[in-house]
DNA sequence: GAGTTTTATTGAAAGTCATTCGGTTACATT
DNA sequence: AATGTAACCGAATGACTTTCAATAAAACTC
């Protein structure tokens, strides 16, 4: 006990192994966590400020795996949606963080240089510099909110009664059940919004 | 003490206090909650089961307002715009409540109501079967991130750096600050959104 | 290389929370 | 009037986040 030879903890440590509690567990607590990493949950506070830090560092971690990707150089409209994939694919690769995020803003400095680069492409493309954030801020609303779909249990589908909402009950039956389910309306309104911005834009020409 | 005269609770006071509480603390707890009608926590667990359905309690609130309203007799796009204006408006409203409710599901038995007469009005205006409750999820989706960008701090504005990021930067200077930001990029990601279903539709034909 | 400072850990403790349960009194039923 | 039930209280439990003093190893200084 005391120091140990070689440090147990880091940041990086620390960050993994919430990614991997929260994917496994559903949710991330201290206890749990130091139990993970094999160490006191106080040990956690000499590297972070505390529950909600890590929470951040995950974001990061997740924004940082999204921006690797090199999707800029394609025309707008291509870039958009390859991002929109690659933001729902980070999120779909660990549930659990899902409901971590919702609760916090989703826009820190680390992604500025997202930011930065959207700006740039879609200010190329054409639209009005006053439109341009509102383009960016619209698309990521609907990534988060179908994020938060592809967690929520469909709960309805078997709930939902012939005799009183039989319209109800028959589109649902044209509709396939789990992760397609989701994966369905979440191309679906990407396919919408973009083409939507399309027509925006040439609407301002 | 012991049992009142007149009783102190019931499910709907417990509701509207719960309303009134998330509306100003910007969060639930019990005791907080008991707090405020002078009651003892451990009272509330005759009337509900637990934290978790005073949170159901408080969505089938809301969702009853929007429910009230008649939109579904105009055009199916007027209809869409509407509900998704009510429905946003609702969270607005009760801005605290957001990100209670993100965490879990939103449908439930109460909204199967209002599903059906969306079907109808959607397969009526000539979407495909299949389509139809892609086109209602996105949508919600749009809505409920919409929603959790209302009460997302706008951390970045002030924090962007003009050396690292300039076209961020400008593009920042030519939107609104504080409510207004949210009301715009929504009200853009709206009319795209319900445009590309217009297209959706038309390419159906 | 000895002495001092810094660093990474532990364990205990404080302060919240949600929830449960037994006890108490008022109301309702018969 | 007696019995049962309903609505509250208080205490207690167990989980959680966070703080802090104590400890021992490592790193630095001369």
């Amino acid at each position: 006990m005391a120091r140990p030879r070689t440090p147990l903890l880091d940041r990086q440590r620390i960050v993994d192994a919430a990614l991997r509690l929260v994917d496994e567990a559903g949710d991330l607590t201290i206890p749990a966590l130091a139990g993970t990493l094999k160490v006191s949950p106080s040990a956690l506070y000499h590297h972070v400020a505390g529950r909600a830090e890590i929470v951040a560092l995950m974001r990061a971690e997740l924004v940082r795996t999204i921006g690797e990707q090199s999707m800029w150089d394609q025309p707008w409209d291509d870039a958009l949606r390859t991002w929109a994939h690659a933001y729902r694919d980070a999120f779909a690769e660990h549930p659990g963080i899902i409901r971590l995020l919702a609760t916090a803003p989703l826009a820190e400095s680390f992604m500025h240089e997202l930011y930065e680069r959207a700006v740039t492409t879609l200010e190329g493309a054409g639209f009005a510099p006053q439109d341009v954030m509102s383009v960016i801020t619209a698309l990521e609303s609907f990534i988060l909110g179908s994020a938060l779909d592809l967690v929520a249990p469909a709960v309805m589908v078997d709930a939902v009664e012939r005799g009183t909402t039989p319209r109800l009950a028959a589109a649902l039956e044209a509709v396939p059940t789990g992760r397609h389910r989701a994966d369905q309306a979440f191309e679906l309104g990407l396919t919408a919004l973009i083409a939507g911005y399309r027509a925006l834009l040439s609407a301002r020409c």
